[in-house]
DNA sequence: TATAATTTTCAGAAATTTCTGAAAGTTTAT
DNA sequence: ATAAACTTTCAGAAATTTCTGAAAATTATA
């Protein structure tokens, strides 16, 4: 198991960037290097390769199966359990995307609706209700739109994410077509839109 | 500084949620303090109402600032600096994507850039280098999307939000009128479409 | 300019997270 | 059944992050 430089500078930057994703560091450099090989690895493999301890590398396979992100594959002919990635590229991200959803948007919106079935006693809570409100319609509104993302095919979310700044013309001329307005009134930016 | 129950539900929440979405907890708890307060508040009020060191208060205050998250305003007769959210909730969530997408993308586009100047050397090298193509292309594509959404004005992004399973609609709206065909070749999900 | 009010800094303490490695557990082969 | 091969667990160690509070720096006032 010895690393291309280039492959080890991956490997290592994927490890640093981990935190940030949601992994901790060893976890991002098992993730990153059974990306990048070409074939299965196992355990002692991963902890040879990242000098880290076996128990470690047990610990991370575990959170990388959590996260959907790795797969075991049987060698036949070898007791030991390999893993590969959970698929492409692209079906990696979209799993990562949908999981991050699920950690980092849902558990709010779950907290904020209980907060809101409550009215507010006084002016203050009042306030913040209100705000409360605000906060848990656009999370609403992030959550339905992250779903809809993942669930359009592959050929979709690319033509959709090229499209670019086509995405405004778009809706313009189908607005256009189908008859509706936009830009009947304009808010300065402040306010969300109601729904 | 005395917390309805609520809104300390609400902060000990963001508190929790903070390191999710990129910064500690007790910066996460002022965040959301500051956010669902009606007034100004100072750093001695945010220490008291939190139970944090007035140390905390200022090294959270200059994180929130870094993140263009809260700005600060001063309040006449009074020598205390008081903070305010950088603007509407729509805004500030507009800031933390961005933020986010500055903080994980780009330092991973950048690295990948560097490494793929340089050809492979062997055939295990030559994966890898496939392999970071991908990501690369992808990140990119991910990159480009949400520059994309940012810029988008709040009613178009709305009405984009709100399309719901309308994307799908769009999109063949899209090829109806240019005339495109889709849903010719469909490939198991496992490959991103070439560019 | 001196002094009082306020904010920032940062060394060390406290809390939290991550990691190791030996022991316990599991599976497969004989 | 027993042994060998392999994996998981988890208590404590190590590393990292966060927090405190006193001292230094800054800013405003008299």
């Amino acid at each position: 198991m010895q690393l291309s430089a280039k492959s080890e500078a991956f490997v290592f930057h994927f490890g640093e960037m981990g935190s940030r994703w949601g992994f901790n560091r060893t976890v991002g450099q098992m993730f990153a290097l059974l990306t990048i090989h070409a074939d299965p690895l196992n355990a002692d493999q991963l902890a040879e390769a990242l000098k880290i301890s076996r128990g470690n590398v047990s610990m991370g396979l575990k959170e990388l199966q959590a996260w959907r992100l790795v797969i075991r594959q049987h060698i036949p002919g070898d007791r030991k359990e390999y893993f590969i990635p959970a698929g492409s590229i692209w079906e990696l991200a979209r799993i990562v995307f949908e999981e991050r959803r699920k950690r980092e948007l849902d558990p709010t919106l779950s907290l904020l609706r209980s907060q809101l079935l409550e009215s507010p006693q006084d002016a203050q809570e009042t306030h913040a209700h209100e705000k409360m409100q605000e906060i848990h319609d656009l999370l609403e509104r992030m959550d339905n739109f992250a779903n809809q993302l993942n669930n359009l095919d592959p050929e979709q979310l690319t033509t959709l994410m090229t499209l670019g700044s086509g995405v405004t013309k778009l809706l313009d001329f189908k607005n256009t077509v189908t008859g509706k307005k936009r830009d009947v009134q304009r808010n300065g930016d402040k306010d969300l839109p109601s729904k």
